[in-house]
DNA sequence: TTTAGCACTCGCAAAGGAAGAGTGCTAGTT
DNA sequence: AACTAGCACTCTTCCTTTGCGAGTGCTAAA
């Protein structure tokens, strides 16, 4: 009965320095350094009675009898969520940042580039997904002749976006027949969204196939094998994965292989960062919240970012559970709103 | 001056034996083991002035006082060099390569699909480079217009490798001349190999200008900025990465760190690789050997691959120097030429 | 409600054997 | 001359002991 078992305002101040002190020693703390690390003037023995109420609330935890406490994940959810004070980004960052994800006119690696600072300048791995819009427009397709039936398509979609694939064709065409063909399926149908061109080919396949000449027809025909499958290629570029093997607490057991091997398989990555997708700005999975086994001893900080209010990836980083979240926060979220700035096609290049 | 100090044959047999039994079981062999383990029936007592030999001429080495001998680097050399006995590939995993690297329609991720099998069935890493022919040729050039004077280029060289390129160009252009000038292109420079278009560009630019009207011109000046960096971006496909952590030899020290360091960074891996393209043949390099402090620890085994008798590029198996060379070896060889085989175009479409 | 005191627990590190493996050397044996 | 048996010696590895330090929980006093 006697204990309350309530979080008041001074076992909350005890947790927060708590995990602060546990996050830059590392090592578990103990009741003598709270009392001496706190602003508020406590005895040890004090100290120690909160601390016995923060673990019946499964907050902090003991690794044995004799060790000061480290926070459980329960506590580094309260301490994230409540208890956090931010800091601000340091200037020599923001500027890295800056310099790094200006917009320039070769956008090619700026992904890789942003997910090369976030691992640099964190000191952890970083990760960027591929950006992918919802809507993809045709700007423009291409038909060549490969050997026997065989036709590499080309595509560009939305400003700049290059995609080919080969398909192989019914008959045998020419060079000139489908030349014929792409200019015809360009003068309809670009400037609309993929999807609405896959739907107007398949009708008109299906429908009035006697209001067309011969030429049309076959134009329809490759461009419905152009654009029947769909690529959805979701990739992730990831940067600073061994930045991770200097973390003793990751590599412990197998963890790290564990985590490795998530990493090249890909799949069950690029699942956890969709449903970061979803949410709006920062968020933040610490150690098995994530569900995924492989991260078990990680904290993940997110961020979607967007092009022109429209979201089309995640970035984030991959680290120990204790991370400075105090600043790693803030910098995800920075970073992600910097690349969606250099992504934005309307910014993208000031006609200088 | 009593003892010989020349390799006799039976020193090199018991080296044999203690290479391929420190191969197999991973702890240092003994004189006691080696007495029974090798066909010749001598008593540990000899096989020990045998050793001391074979540590004079730096084949062996022991790690302490009381234990066993294991290979040097210069013991492993001579073991790879002439006392192996390769072992066929066993037919399982021939009829994996087989089914993974036949000639199918979808070339595109048959390098990655390589890598992974040699990974998967060597239990190590695998690795293969892109290929990349001597002499590349233009067979088709396309220009589309971005914003402002940002032009995108797509070119197809060879076959059906696709390349894109954005290039800022001196005034803004239309898409019908965009058009033209690409035709203009298509219809003098096709066929012909990138750096012999690249020359001839050049000169039409330098000499005569006045035989020319302005669409030519422009053509031209169009091509000469889209051609004008040889963008050789050489890149290679790991796989298995991951199955190295399992490797305790491996473990030891930061090692392991830098040696997934050298695989992010490419660059030093790209070198070494280079070397091997110009060696017919299976190349490999045990531990310090390849003169990469990053695979100090590790042995390289590796093969070029060829499309149509030209060498396109390397492929090969990382793992621990303690690796099962005998079967390695003819692995990689045998890969190699599937690999080689299944790109080669004129084979590609049996046409069915 | 807080604090001082105290007994207690546990991990860590150093120190001390004991056992086992394997060597080098020497002195016999074939 | 080449091989082998035997022996002393050296190291590693593993286990146990021991002491120390850190930190706790509990109780009793302020």
């Amino acid at each position: 009965m006697a204990h309350t078992h309530i979080l008041n305002e001074r076992s909350l101040q005890l947790l927060k320095t708590l995990v602060e002190r546990y996050i830059s020693d590392g090592q578990p703390v103990g009741s003598r350094v709270l009392s001496k690390g706190s602003e508020l003037n406590l005895s040890p023995a004090t100290i120690r009675n909160v601390m016995a109420d923060l673990e019946d609330m499964g907050l902090v935890h003991s690794p044995h009898t004799s060790a000061g406490r480290i926070p459980t994940v329960s506590g580094y959810r309260i301490f994230v969520d409540t208890l956090l004070t931010f800091k601000p980004l340091e200037s020599k960052d923001l500027f890295r940042l800056h310099e790094g994800l200006s917009a320039k006119e070769d956008n090619s690696d700026i992904i890789g580039a942003a997910s090369r600072l976030l691992a640099e300048l964190t000191q952890m791995a970083g990760i960027v997904t591929l950006p992918r819009r919802e809507t993809v427009y045709l700007r423009h397709i291409e038909f060549l002749p490969l050997s026997n039936t065989r036709v590499l398509v080309i595509f560009v979609t939305n400003e700049q976006e290059v995609h080919n694939k080969i398909i192989q064709t019914d008959k045998k065409f020419s060079a000139s027949e489908l030349q014929q063909a792409a200019n015809f399926i360009n003068s309809i149908y670009a400037g609309r969204s993929l999807q609405a061109v896959r739907e107007a080919v398949l009708k008109e396949l299906k429908e009035d196939q006697q209001r067309m000449n011969k030429g049309m027809m076959d134009a329809i025909k490759i461009a419905q094998l152009a654009l029947e499958t769909t690529d959805k290629k979701e990739d992730y570029v990831l940067a600073g994965e061994t930045n991770l093997m200097g973390f003793s607490e990751l590599a412990g057991r197998d963890n790290l292989k564990k985590l490795f091997e998530a990493f090249s398989q890909k799949q069950s990555v690029l699942h956890l960062l969709d449903h970061c997708m979803k949410a709006e700005g920062v968020q933040i999975f610490i150690g098995e919240e994530s569900g995924y086994q492989a991260f078990d001893q990680c904290s993940l900080v997110t961020s979607s970012y967007s092009i022109s209010d429209e979201v089309v990836g995640v970035l984030g980083v991959i680290g120990p559970t204790r991370m400075a979240y105090e600043k790693i926060i803030p910098f995800v979220d920075i970073t992600a709103k910097l690349l969606g700035a250099a992504l934005n096609p309307k910014t993208a290049t000031p006609s200088s």
